[in-house]
Parts: structure tokens; C-alpha cells; sequence
DNA sequence: GTATTATATAAGCATAGAATAATATGTTGA
DNA sequence: TCAACATATTATTCTATGCTTATATAATAC
């Protein structure tokens, strides 16, 4: 039991960055797929600064990677931080949130990253 | 899995406010014991005040509840909440802090509760 | 090389959150 | 009723957070 257990504190900083709607949505997404800042700057109708901040602090903490492809940097779930399995628990109890991604699609703005 | 999801912005609400040291410590020692604010003063070291103030947060949302018992207030985790599974689940990855309660037990601080 | 696109970073501001200090409410027991 | 105890509430202060604006970095296309 001890060896799966994660530090509350640190528990608590996780919790806190993922208590922001924003936040918190993102990772959902990226539960399922890897997604570009570009891809959230038009889910969340939010600015380009405000999403890099906010995906900024997913990957300061270790929740997210980053992976350059051209010119885009695909963010992804990563899947070996202490953290996730207590993350994929909590994930678990959200709705899926992959009609976001196909609204994007049907408006033809995921073609720069796929 | 429709029906044992909840609302991803009520879910970041609950979220942010585990995202404290203090309420998530509450929160997970509530998960097996029944509390008082003293306790919790005793516990955290903190101001009277400054714990009130969580509990009621915490009840504010709904995921504890308060019963009084003469003069003391005894709080308990709601387990009727919406949020109690994801709740539940994300306890479970937190290492039990019962010692903190048996700590207030040895100095005899815990006679006022029971 | 320059222009364009994608992203990051930094500074400034405005709001939200946490702690304190002071006071109020409510219970118990003499 | 009054004193003591437990808790709540309010106002204030301080810090943290999120967004914006402006600018910087980096890759691509010409």
C-alpha cells in the first residue's frame, strides 16, 4: 500500500493545478489525445499566452510532455509521473471530452497537427 | 459511465479547494475518523479561525458535514456527495494519516471528542 | 536572407485566496 | 445569571494566481 502512495504535499500542488476548469479539461483531452497550444487556443477561446502559461505549468510539475514536430510542440499525458495513476483515477470520473476535438475537426482547424 | 460522471467545472471547484495541504489533510483524516475543530487546531498548528474557515469551505461544497455534539462540532465526510467517488478514489492514493490523530491521543488532547 | 507561423517569456494589473485580529454566537456548568 | 469553552463570522492585510500586452525564440517557406 505504502509504495503507491504520493505525498500529500505534493498531492495538494498537483490538486491545485488541477483545479482550474482550464487546466483540468486539458489533461482530460490529453487522456485520449496528444493535442498543440494552437488546438486549446481555439477549444478554450482563450489567448495564445494564457494557454502556454497554463500548459507551462502542467509540464513544470511533471504532468505533461512536450515533443517538437515542425513547428508545432505536441503536448502529451505523461504517463510515468508518480502522479498519473492518482490522475487517471480522478480522469475516470470526468465525461469524456473528445467532442471538443471533433468540433475542431469538422471545422478543419486540427489539420496543422496531425 | 455516463451516470458516475460528474461536471468538469463543479469537479475543478472541488479540486481547487483540495488543492490546499491543510483541507486535503483534513479530508484524508476525515476519510477514518470523525473530527472537531480542535483537533484540527491541535493538528495543524493553525488559528482557531484559519481552520474554521476551511471546514466551511469544505462544507460549503458539500463534502463534509457538520453534527453538533454540546458544545463541540464534530465534522464528518459526506459520503452521500456526488463528488465522494472521485473523492474516494483519490484518498486512496494518499498515505494514511491516522498517526496525526494518535499523536493528539498520547498528549490526551483527543479526551474533548470522545 | 526575410516573412510567416507557432510558441514562449516577461512585466503589469486585477482578482482570488489564506491568515490574522477582533468580535459574535452558542453551549455548559456553577 | 455569569464564567468558561468551542466555534463562527467579519474586516483587513498579504500573497498567489490568471490574464493581457508586448516582446523574444524558433521553425518553415519563399
Amino acid at each position: 500500500m505504502k509504495g503507491s502512495t504520493v505525498e500529500i504535499d505534493k498531492t495538494a500542488t498537483i490538486l491545485k493545478l488541477l483545479g482550474d476548469k482550464t487546466r483540468l479539461t486539458m489533461v482530460k483531452i490529453l487522456d485520449t489525445n496528444d493535442c498543440c497550444v494552437c488546438e486549446f487556443v481555439e477549444i478554450f477561446k482563450a489567448s495564445q499566452p494564457a494557454i502556454s502559461q497554463h500548459v507551462r505549468k502542467l509540464k513544470d510539475v511533471g504532468i505533461v510532455r512536450e515533443k517538437r514536430r515542425g513547428q508545432w510542440i505536441i503536448y502529451s499525458l505523461n504517463r510515468d509521473s508518480e502522479y498519473f495513476p492518482m490522475i487517471q483515477s480522478l480522469l475516470d470520473h470526468l465525461p469524456n471530452q473528445d467532442f471538443k476535438l471533433k468540433e475542431l475537426e469538422e471545422q478543419g482547424l486540427r489539420i496543422s497537427c496531425e
